[in-house]
DNA sequence: GATCCACAGGAATCCTCGGGGT
DNA sequence: ACCCCGAGGATTCCTGTGGATC
């Protein structure tokens, strides 16, 4: 019932899936494929789709070495290149940090092992987008990217980044509907409950809650599950599911502030308790909120930081901006 | 329309931390 | 024990922008 969960048979992303083997096919004859862009909202499938594609990938490919790396939880350059670095051996020595970046690429541009193939999961989040240039000239090493919005990975590079990765083949997940989301629910109903716990009225319930997002309907799910089983009831019941709707938003929610430093919860608390603040207010109300504050340049970073993360909107421009929690 | 002000955000610089070499 | 190095964060410095005021 975890979300990382990977399901035997992804069978609600077919032309997803296939489409992504088809350009990674190449590896079967020894060849590198081109790099590859996953695009669309959270809980569309992607990460899913792009790990499950790789792990089938795999089964039939003797020699191919892979990776995942989050690039949220390893957002700089060189956290990025050391985790590439990695699943390639080569790192042993280098558990330092005075290890200069170069040197790491260095090693990565040595490696002359079987086809490699990387995904890099919410690349956006990715400081140093050079590196994915860096990675994009070594030989025998190919891309998954993932993130949201296109634009997000592909509108501040410089023009020589961008036309070096403008053969990356760009695939769109939309939301799923609503059979979708009741289709994904039923597999894990089959792997994970009792028959007869929650019927298709249920499941079309908390797929409605979800409103496109897998990994809502799934937190749905387990919650309520756990509810009806600390209640000792046998079935989900409409009124459980409506009573942990809230309660795992937040916790959704609570994954993605937890990632933050103490000073930008705080930014965010101020700015979720107002509907509308401007920057001076805001940073007033923060200097008295916390003990030795940071300078106003580092507030408006991690505001940027909070966008970035989509916890906050702008509204406006200059002097006339305000901030406001999102969603 | 000139000037001032409050703010955004880019670039350069400073500071800190952890580890290696001597 | 000491110094040095590199990464990454924070700060300082700076330029640009749009609204307010005269």
């Amino acid at each position: 019932m975890r979300s990382e969960f990977v399901p035997n048979d992804v069978k609600h992303r077919p032309a997803e899936v296939s489409h992504l083997s088809d350009i990674l096919r190449p590896v079967t004859k020894g060849n590198r494929p081109e790099p590859s862009f996953l695009y669309g909202p959270s809980g569309a499938g992607k990460t899913c789709i792009a790990r499950h594609t790789l792990e089938q990938l795999q089964q039939n490919v003797v020699d191919l070495n892979t990776q995942y790396v989050n690039c949220w939880e390893e957002h700089t350059g060189f956290q990025t290149l050391y985790h590439v670095l990695d699943a390639v051996g080569n790192t042993h020595d280098i558990h330092r940090r005075s290890t200069p970046t170069d040197e790491l690429l260095q090693r990565l541009r040595e490696y002359d092992g079987p086809q490699y193939i990387v995904i890099l999961d919410e690349v956006d989040q990715l400081e140093d987008k050079e590196i994915l240039y860096d990675f994009h000239r070594i030989q025998n090493l190919s891309m998954i990217l993932i993130a949201n919005r296109e634009e997000d990975v592909f509108s501040d590079f410089d023009g020589r980044l961008s036309s070096r990765l403008q053969t990356c083949i760009r695939i769109r997940f939309n939301q799923y509907d609503l059979d979708q989301l009741v289709t994904i629910l039923e597999d894990r109903v089959q792997w994970g409950l009792e028959q007869g716990a929650i019927e298709t009225e249920g499941l079309e319930r908390i797929a409605d809650h979800a409103a496109g997002d897998a990994r809502v309907a799934i937190g749905l799910l387990r919650n309520a599950a756990r509810q009806a089983a600390q209640q000792q009831t046998e079935r989900i019941s409409d009124d459980v599911i409506d009573a942990v709707v809230s309660e795992t938003k937040t916790e959704i929610r609570q994954k993605t502030t937890d990632k933050l430093t103490p000073h930008q919860q705080v930014l965010y608390e101020l700015i979720t308790d107002t509907d509308h603040i401007g920057g001076g207010d805001l940073y007033d109300a923060y200097r008295n909120a916390v003990d030795n504050a940071k300078t106003r340049r580092t507030m408006r970073n991690y505001l940027a930081k909070l966008q970035q993360y989509n916890l906050i909107t702008a509204n406006g421009n200059t002097k006339n901006r305000t901030y406001s929690a999102q969603g």
